[in-house]
DNA sequence: ACGCGAAATTGCAGTCTCCGCAACTTTGCG
DNA sequence: CGCAAAGTTGCGGAGACTGCAATTTCGCGT
């Protein structure tokens, strides 16, 4: 794992993240009808075609997720302490990087981009897909198992990540009025005590 | 609710099913971008632009979810005992609609579709949050609540498909070792006791 | 410092998606 | 029968996306 790369992939993540950039700042200024591929390239002062040599189509610019994030979360979820149950050690990465004020911002433009443009939707579900497969993975390592077989991982983090989603998103439907820290760790807990412990308020 | 339905209506849920029909048949035999828009038009008799008259893409009517399916698998929760826990009365909905051979082929053809298409999963998964948001109101209604207000409901449905959709993955890829119908009750059952139960192996 | 080869960017041409609009056809209904 | 609403169709066009081949950039060994 060489943490210090070398100029040109530096400029590739640089160039990634100039186009993710302008593209979520244009659609948030104008609309996503409003704003062409070209109009994204342009901004992040690269050529039209280059566009689709970072992304397979406008949305995915917008409110694709950035590959580095995934495995570091993964990283961080294999991390934990291994006598931790694997919703707690899911729990206790994704409750932290939400303390972060600049990631909680992000994933807060991210609802708020899906909300305002449904059209979004389907691209941002399918980046949860992918968080869900790091994610996977790292729990399969931390249980010894394999994720091909077990279908215990994938449960585990898809009910998971489902729990997040409906967490920030009921959060930010409601005007944010509990941390988002609190929420979260609410759903998390009442995911590992399981949802019977509510049958009616 | 009219059960009977006049001829225009009729005519047009046709249409809908030739459309969607034609595009999972095509898709099936000649793979994803080998099809056409047109040719979908074609296949079912009706003029190219018509089709995006009853769907916004070429995705949306391969593995779109059918809007009737949507309400009936709602009225079946709402009508489920009142005392059951939500996670029993969706689960028992969901496991016995998947044990009309019809329905379930139906799930397992979306699948199958998903794994050759990977570019299909997106919509594949919007598809998911409709059924989400179906879910959502009937639980509420089962337990009184408003569900912009409480999360609870939102959060139970959220996780339960996440556990439908990942049993069902992993049935479909493990070559449909069990029956589905114990498989499915499986992991409802664990999403109702919580996850913590299994903390190893 | 030089230059070779790999990696990345770019332009171009073309296909297909998708949408607004306006004309036309069908259908329910008085 | 005839009108109004609903649905279909064709047309035109903007823009998404791709394969290909030319060109530029950059890492690296000598």
């Amino acid at each position: 794992m060489p943490d210090v790369l070398d100029r040109r992939t530096r400029r590739k993540l640089a160039t990634h993240r100039a186009l993710a950039h302008a593209a979520r700042q244009l659609v948030m200024e104008r609309g996503l009808a409003d704003v062409t591929t070209e109009e994204i390239a342009d901004a992040a002062g690269v050529s039209p075609r280059t566009f689709f040599n970072y992304f397979s189509c406008k949305e995915e610019a917008i409110v694709g997720v950035d590959p580095s994030v995934l495995t570091a979360l993964a990283e961080e979820v294999e991390a934990r302490p291994a006598d931790e149950s694997p919703v707690r050690a899911i729990s206790a990465v994704l409750v932290a990087v939400n303390d972060l004020p600049d990631t909680a911002s992000r994933w807060m433009v991210r609802t708020e981009l899906m909300r305002r443009h449904p059209e979004l939707v389907p691209r941002h579900m399918a980046g949860l897909v992918q968080l869900e497969a790091a994610l996977t993975g790292a729990v399969a390592r931390r249980l010894g198992v394999d994720p091909n077989v077990d279908p215990f991982p994938a449960l585990v983090v898809a009910t998971a990540v489902a729990a997040l989603r409906s967490t920030m998103e009921w959060w930010h439907d409601n005007g944010r009025p509990t941390p988002l820290t609190d929420a979260l760790g609410g759903a998390f807990e009442t995911l590992d005590a399981g949802m019977a412990q509510r049958p009616t308020t």
